[in-house]
DNA sequence: TATGAATGAGGCTTCATTCAT
DNA sequence: GATGAATGAAGCCTCATTCAT
């Protein structure tokens, strides 16, 4: 006998695929977040998303399929989010790349309970997964270097402009870390602070000043 | 090799406890550094380990302990590494950073099967462990901070060292993985990249000078 | 290939039950032989026969139900060629038996994929399938057996027959089985094989020589 | 808490590994005879060797090659059981083929249970299986075919021998079913049966006797 | 009639952990 | 101290079968 919940809601109501789909997405994220890929069990997924395991196998697949699905869907998801920010601000570099961040930090606030944690999972699952989010990571990491090069014609600017790149994402995640322990904090400000030690280091680089290690 | 005695038993050494002890913790860091903490299995440690089961569990308890004590173990190295490289810098404090940043780096470069996926292992599995590591992180972010708030007397720099520091360590993490990828650049290379991009930011910062978004 | 009709639904026939029956025998035979009873899947055998899964089962009942038809269908048809074969030889015994070889040859020589891989599975699976099976066989056993008893009004002759007939059946199919590997031989060949081995061992039996293991 | 049977015997009492290993096999044999290869579960066969389903795949490996190790096993121990019957005759190929035939029905006599249906299962499942059982048939067959060819020097004989061997075993694999129907004949007279068809027929064919078909 | 949607049940396999020697 | 032998528990996945449209 299907049974209603609390919200009168009832189970097994043959909705379309495309719906259940969605259901079952946001259930895998949910577990995959809370419990981590391999201690997440189907079993409890498909209890989340109110459905029955076979219907899980069959829209998405094995559990490697389901976890890539969600680390797509969250990744796009955040990338788009980025771009629109860009997309926002006017021709400056540093206008872009601040929206950006703010957009990044924004997305990771809200979102915290399921990507943030979803990319630790991706990262600690070797193969398939890793280059999942690694490839996400590129793109955003080249759009940033993009945005850096586009502030000089310098030739150091662009032979930094990938690590500091790279740099830069790791910082973002990490402030990111940080201001969980500090909500104090406003989105806005913590970007501000990245903004500010990135554009300000960097911009000293592209003037040529170079820290150097006493002799 | 096991090796038989004249009677004929097997790998019955009876070596004395602190040497089994460090058998069983270099395989358990090998193992969880393959496959991930919930892929390795205990099988897999004993036999790498060349000694029984049992005896893994009574010398260093359940897998979770097991895997406690390898970060544990592991996490040390890298704050003795870093606190010897400060320790040999002078008294300028971006000296000091410098020495630390290199002395990361260079640990990660050595011991990068190990360390650093036992780092991803440490963040995706929940709880306990994630703080063990968070414990390490945030004395490293401590040691920054405090290296950065001696730059000046200045208020405005002790308001953001905190949260640089947490910026920086993420920015170390982030190059660290980038380094993975570009192995061509040396420890001391990638070091002074990011000397230079946090160096730099902080000093503006200090000198008061910050960066503002377009009103 | 599906085709859409005018209203856009597909798949949607409406053909006569006895072509459906057909196209999900058919498909039966096919995903049976290649798979093995139990490793088939109603769900193969679904798309195999281009028809949805209820359909399947209300024209054929369950997998169980399924499979005895085939057999059924196979058994018959092969039983039929053989009588064929018979009733165009003319009166005399050794020419019925010849005809009769090599009807059942050539049966199995066009089907191999389909009827003789479903012999196998039928015997494999216990109960209700090998006896529908052995039916046949026994069926053919006796059409064999008659033939035989034809040859003479010896006593001896009657009191071997039943088990000659079973032993030649076997030898033929174990024949089949062998020529698979000497496709260089014709159909007629083969049956020729087994034509000399029976007819000359059986014609001497019934003339009364038989082999006796020395005192 | 371990308990004990009505026997008094005592589950988990450390055996040694060969004897655990030969009462897996043993209960194998019995549940893949009785219910199908694929009906077979890992369960029971653990259950029918009253011991741990860990044990079992720790000892002898997944459910396919459990199976494959109850054919080697059994399929080895029918040619032995035929060797020595063989080799107890003297020089005269007759009496040579004879003794095997009497050792091979008094094998299937015995064994009826576990052989028998192992023979059917075998050839049901296809790939690997199935070709353990080819080669030994093959063996078997090359067996046979070898002692036919040392009735003769006839040219003739050695032309038929390998066709003529297919057809012995496989006459002999379905009369072992017939006999099944029919257990009031002794093994001794089946093997009789056989001989009969066999030796006479063939002594004609090497006499250069052949049945032809009526122009 | 015809089908996409849905599920209970069950099978294979592995693992962390502990006895008995 | 040291280990081979042993197992309860749990997870992934698939399948035959049926409902609701």
């Amino acid at each position: 006998m299907r049974t209603n919940d609390a919200t009168g809601r009832v189970r097994a109501k043959r909705l379309p695929r495309e719906v259940r789909e969605r259901q079952i997405l946001d259930a895998a994220v949910e577990v995959f977040s809370q419990r981590g890929y391999h201690a997440a069990s189907m079993d409890e997924i498909s209890e989340v998303a109110d459905i029955s395991k076979p219907m899980v196998y069959a829209y998405l697949g094995s559990k490697e399929d389901l976890f890539a699905a969600c680390i797509r869907r969250e990744a796009t998801r955040l990338m788009e989010a980025i771009a629109v920010g860009v997309s926002e601000a006017g021709d400056r570099p540093d206008v872009q790349l601040w929206h950006g961040l703010r957009a990044f930090f924004g997305f990771v606030g809200e979102y915290r309970d399921s990507w943030q944690v979803l990319h630790r999972q991706a990262s600690a699952q070797g193969g398939p997964f890793a280059q999942e989010l690694l490839d996400m990571r590129r793109r955003a990491i080249s759009l940033v270097a993009a945005l850096l090069m586009n502030t000089s014609h310098n030739e150091a600017a662009s032979l930094h402009a990938d690590a500091m790149a790279a740099a830069l994402v790791g910082a973002g995640e990490s402030l990111a870390d940080w201001w969980l322990d500090h909500p104090e904090e406003s989105a806005g400000t913590v970007a501000a602070r990245l903004m500010n030690l990135v554009w300000m280091g960097f911009g000293n680089l592209v003037d040529g000043q170079m820290w150097q290690p006493p002799k």
